[in-house]
DNA sequence: ATCACTTTATGATAAATATCACTTTCGTGG
DNA sequence: CCACGAAAGTGATATTTATCATAAAGTGAT
C-alpha cells in the first residue's frame, strides 16, 4: 500500500538530503514510494533482481539467507532508518539475502538507477550516503564477529540485551522473534536457546512470559554476555 | 619504504579512476604513497586513528580483531586489489579491526581527507568506489556466514579449497596462513584444525608437507564443504 | 650448532552442543 | 468454539568440539 510521501519529516533527511534543496528533494520525493507491510510480508527475496534502494521508516525487519533444506540464517535484524538495502545493492544486480518483515513497517522504495543519477551529480550525496552504509555495514560485521566469539549462554545473554536496549520501553519488552529465529540469529539450535533463556529464568536473572520478557539482573547477563 | 608512484600501471585505475583525466591522476598520485611491508609487519592495529584510505597492491595481509585474551579472530584474508580500509573508513574515526601482513606486501595509502574531497567533487569516482566497496563488504559478510553454517570438517575443507582457488599455482600450494590462523578464521580450535587436516590426509584427499598442500581429491572436499 | 620458542601433531578426556522424542501451550482459520 | 499446526518447553542421549597433556618437528637468534 503507497502512502503519503512525508520526505521533509524523514528523519534521515538531515544527514543523508542536506545535500538538496526544497525543489531537488521535491523531485526526489516524487521518485520514491513509501510503502507499508504487514508482519510476514516478504520486502524481497534473495535472488530478486534489485530495482530499489530501500531503507526502514518504522518497524522491523529481518535480513536472512535460506539454506539447502529451509534452515534461515539470520544476518541482521534492522530498525527504524535503517537501510534494508545494504551490502550489494551497488555492485550486485540481484539480491544475495532476502528480507522479511517482523513488525509491521513503513518502507521507502527509492529507483536504484535513480540513486545511481543523483550519485553522479551529488557528490555530498553520495558521500553521506556512502558514510551511512558504512557504518551500518561495519555493524553488521562486527556483531557476526561479536555473536560468533562467544557460547551459547554468552549468544543468548547478548541477544536478550541487544533487544531490551533496541526496543527499550522500560524493564519489560516483547521479543520481536521466535526462538527459532533467535537460533537462526545466533547460529545455535532453537532447543539451546529455549533451555539456556529457562535457566537464566531459574536462576533469576530474567522473567519469561511468552514473547514479553523482563531483565530482572541486567549486570549478571552483562557478565554472561561479555565472558561467555 | 615509500617506493615509485605507478597509477597509471594500476589494475584499479580502470575500475576505480575511469573518472579522472590524466592531469587529475597526476595530483592523485601526489597525495598518495605506496609502502611495502613484509611478512609480520602490523598496517595498523584496531584503535588507531583513521589517516588513511588503504588498498592492497600486492601480496596478502589478515583483517582481524584482538580478544581480551590475546585470542584473535580473523574478519578476513585480502589479495591484490581488495581494500584494507574497508568498513567503517568512511563512518569512523578510529580502525575496528587490525590489519597485518601474511605475505610480503605493497599497499597504497591515501589521505582520507582527500579521499573525501574528490568525493565530493567528483559522483562517477565515488560511485564507482562505492561500488567496489559494496561488492567487497557483501562478499566478506556473505563469506562470514558460509564459514558460520558449516561444522568442523566442512570449515576446514571451505578454507583449504578457498586457498587452493585464491593462491592457484597448480595442484599443490602453499597455504598463507598457520593453523592457529585458520583456527582464528573458521572460529574453531588451532587442535580441531590440525587433526581434521590429518583426517583428510588418511582420507587421501590432500598429502601435507607442512604448509604445503596438495589436493587430491577436490570433488570429495567440495562435497564436505557444502553438506558439512 | 645449540638453545629457546613456536608450530604441528596426536591421544585421552571433559564439556558443550545437537539430536530425538515427547508434552504442553499458544494462536489462527474454519 | 474447536481443531489443527506451530511454537515453547523439557529430558535423555548421541555427537561434536574443546580442553589438557605431551611429544616431535620446525624456526630463528646468537
Amino acid at each position: 500500500m503507497a502512502i503519503k510521501c512525508d520526505c521533509e519529516q524523514c528523519e534521515l533527511r538531515t544527514a543523508f538530503f542536506e545535500s538538496f534543496s526544497q525543489d531537488e528533494l521535491g523531485i526526489f520525493c516524487s521518485q520514491k514510494a513509501d510503502t507499508a507491510y504487514k508482519r510476514g510480508d516478504i520486502i524481497f527475496l534473495e535472488g530478486d533482481e534489485v530495482k530499489n534502494f530501500s531503507y526502514l521508516k518504522s518497524g522491523l525487519v529481518k535480513l536472512y539467507k535460506t539454506g539447502s533444506l529451509g534452515k534461515d540464517q539470520i544476518l541482521t535484524i534492522a530498525g527504524p532508518f535503517d537501510f534494508v538495502s545494504l551490502l550489494g545493492v551497488f555492485s550486485e544486480s540481484h539480491h544475495t539475502y532476502s528480507v522479511a518483515v517482523l513488525e509491521d513497517s513503513v518502507l521507502c522504495h527509492i529507483d536504484i538507477s535513480y540513486m545511481k543519477a543523483i550519485a553522479l551529480k551529488n557528490g555530498l550525496y553520495t558521500l553521506n550516503l556512502m558514510q551511512k552504509l558504512s557504518a551500518i555495514t561495519n555493524k553488521i560485521i562486527l556483531e557476526s564477529m561479536d555473536i560468533r566469539k562467544r557460547n551459547t549462554h554468552g549468544k543468548v545473554a547478548f541477544i536478550l540485551l541487544k533487544f531490551s536496549k533496541m526496543i527499550y520501553t522500560g524493564p519489560v519488552f516483547e521479543l520481536p522473534i521466535s526462538r527459532r529465529e533467535m537460533a537462526e540469529y545466533l547460529g545455535i539450535t532453537t532447543e539451546n536457546v529455549i533451555r539456556t533463556m529457562s535457566e537464566f529464568r531459574k536462576e533469576r536473572l530474567i522473567r519469561i512470559n511468552g514473547r514479553e520478557i523482563e531483565i530482572v539482573d541486567q549486570k549478571a547477563l552483562e557478565q554472561i554476555s561479555s565472558f561467555g
